[in-house]
DNA sequence: ATCCATGCAAAGCCTTTGCACCCGA
DNA sequence: TCGGGTGCAAAGGCTTTGCATGGAT
């Protein structure tokens, strides 16, 4: 755990945006001028492999990082892109009974929920 | 629906394994040598407006696309990035009771599942 | 004749990677 | 001293876009 990663870390769990790579760079240039911006997408590759962060790949165009590492969904809007993370109780049944289908062997699933934020309703 | 655009669908439908818009490219150019690669890029976003095809855009480092629109979901091989249609019967309810959450109006959800495929876990 | 989609090529965006340097153990 | 992570810059992959041409109505 270096310094690097450990900002990044650090400043992605202060937000609850999402940001991409891009973003996350220039929260944590504001503290170490001097990091690049490939230290960042292998940090955020790294701390994501090993489950401190979640790397969401939904949408993109651009990847999106949550702090928030504990298994839940996303609300992504349609018009902004913007993504918040979904209340609890805002759930989903997922119904296979068997663990194959087709012959795959069934390990988990993508989930994103899609809407208008409320900026974007007005 | 120009004749490009006729056989880009075709060659779409043909197919089962979801291809990315290189492979379309390549499909096509069988029949119509010298069809760009632009002139596919355009018209895959045009199908997949119009709902005449359906546009994956989970796994995110390559876009594939799926000649059949019908909601349907597909299943992911984690090891290979091969892409199958799930069997009906593999499904999922999703439970928002209310339509809106943290002012978001919620419109849809997107969702695949995850797995090996059988050639993998080989 | 007009208009729009095409072909071609260049640019764009995000991301990854090679390499030498530096820092901590 | 040694090794791995870093900064920097270049390369990479996929996708989009500008522009003139060409085909269809």
């Amino acid at each position: 755990m270096t310094r690097q990663r450990k900002v990044i870390l650090e400043e992605l769990r202060k937000v609850d945006t999402h940001p991409g790579a891009d973003e996350v760079y220039a929260m944590v240039r504001k503290r170490l001028p001097r990091i690049s911006l490939g230290t960042v997408y292998r940090n955020l590759e790294i701390l994501s492999e090993t489950g401190e962060i979640q790397k969401l790949e939904f949408g993109c165009n651009l990847k999106r990082f949550d702090g928030i590492a504990r298994d839940h969904y996303h609300i992504r809007c349609l018009h902004c892109d913007r993504v918040i993370d979904a209340p609890t109780g805002f759930d989903l049944i997922v119904k296979h009974e068997s663990k194959t289908a087709n012959g795959f062997k069934i390990i988990g699933h993508r989930l994103e929920f899609l809407g208008i934020c409320p900026d974007c309703l007005k």
